[in-house]
DNA sequence: GCAAAAGTGTTATTATTACACCCATGC
DNA sequence: GCATGGGTGTAATAATAACACTTTTGC
């Protein structure tokens, strides 16, 4: 009931996005899942890392502002956008802030386009120095990510269009952080009525491995009776 | 970016919690999930029902508020309390409101000591006509709750220290909406180890049947990096 | 004794796991 | 040919589900 700071000053909310992508190393590297962070040029926590983000507008959904925040940082629209969780500890920065955080997904083949000023994409394994509770934020979104990948169908949202079942094995491994055997992956996915296999084949290596395309008419999580708003491609 | 209201008026947070509790028919009747609303008494929506809550405090974490409101509606300690989801369209209330919403679980045994002014528990099979987007929010806890049951202990939050596994059982099934396979299901949960026998038995009916306590040492369910906080005997 | 719930046993079905093996390509 | 990943087969194990059956009480 303490009201000590100015009425406009005194609780402030913001948007912040967890969006995570693939990158794939020159030859035949494993993917590993990559985040972008933003370098803070201003008061608190200068210099360090912290996550995209900003301030919700007075007219703009929770969404809105997360999709905005994601556009910002990678021009990019992501394949999936759920919200994560409101932080709102008194302590978690020097003013209060609630922040409403979301995790997106957003397909390698076009995650790299965007090289802008004090951006920068990190590997989820070795991150830098974090402002205010973003470290603890990523923690939470990495295991919620880690967490729906084994109930949903979530690892292809961070797949192109068309891809082999060892690029999407690859994507299950790199989440999950243990390799899976291939024979048993291609029967659950194949089972699963998820993909779609095309006629085209990824030759280069060894023998051609089949393209598959994803099956848009299964959503990717089910989410329940919250509203289910458009993402790319689906 | 338009910023047509005053400062302290623009956005305002409030933190809301959907109550789940028991309430068993007098007979041998099968229990049923309710939930406790208040009837409101200002202006927007006026007379409808709503979520307890309030707006959060200057100083206060979201978790202390939710059960804050908690215990003002029901005078009770929660078994368990979790965050819901941040709900915050522009146009779910007339004016701006960013709102917390959190659940919680209260024990049926004591759940009944409260009968204060303009606060009623309903059947959630059977609600009356509710503010705001509450409904919705409604819809999602319950939605939550039953997924939530499939895969952790959480139905134990609604029950008394000792319980017999037909209670137990009847708590997943009015949460389910279907009824369970005694033989199984006293199978599954006793390679659970969330169980404690007692030498104590329920009589009264027929074959006396056998007490069970909750063991305290397992988690009501997984929350991840999440800081885990204190609730009622846990 | 009889009804009804407590509690045990058995079997069929399905999902998961491990791993042997064949296939098709680049080199 | 041969190395390598693509792709198929198979068997052991574990989880789930359906249901018959025995036990113990109140009446």
């Amino acid at each position: 009931m303490t009201r000590t700071r100015t009425p406009g000053d005194a609780l402030r909310v913001a948007v912040s996005t967890v969006i995570f992508s693939l990158r794939r190393g020159v030859d035949g590297e494993r993917p590993r899942v990559v985040l972008p962070l933003v370098r803070r040029t201003r008061d608190p926590y200068e210099g360090l890392w912290a996550l995209p983000g900003g301030w919700l507008d007075e007219d703009e959904n929770l969404e809105e502002a997360a999709s905005r925040t994601l556009a910002e940082t990678t021009t990019l629209a992501p394949s999936y956008l759920e919200q994560l969780y409101a932080f709102g500890d008194v302590d978690r920065s020097p003013s209060r802030v609630v922040s409403i955080v979301y995790w997106a997904l957003v397909r390698e083949d076009v995650s790299l386009g965007s090289e802008q000023h004090n951006v920068a994409w990190f590997d989820t394994e070795n991150l830098p120095a974090l402002a205010f509770d973003h470290a603890h934020i990523i923690d939470y979104a990495l295991w919620r990510l880690r967490n729906k990948v084994g109930y949903s169908r979530i690892a292809h949202g961070l797949l192109p269009e068309a891809f082999t079942l060892a690029e999407l094995r690859e994507v299950y491994e790199a989440i999950l952080g243990r390799r899976l055997d291939p024979a048993n992956f291609r029967r659950q996915v194949e089972n699963s009525d998820t993909l779609i296999p095309t006629d085209e084949f990824r030759t280069g290596s060894h023998r051609p491995a089949r393209l598959y395309h994803y099956n848009h008419e299964v959503e990717l999580a089910d989410r329940g009776p919250l509203p289910q708003r458009r993402t790319a491609k689906d």
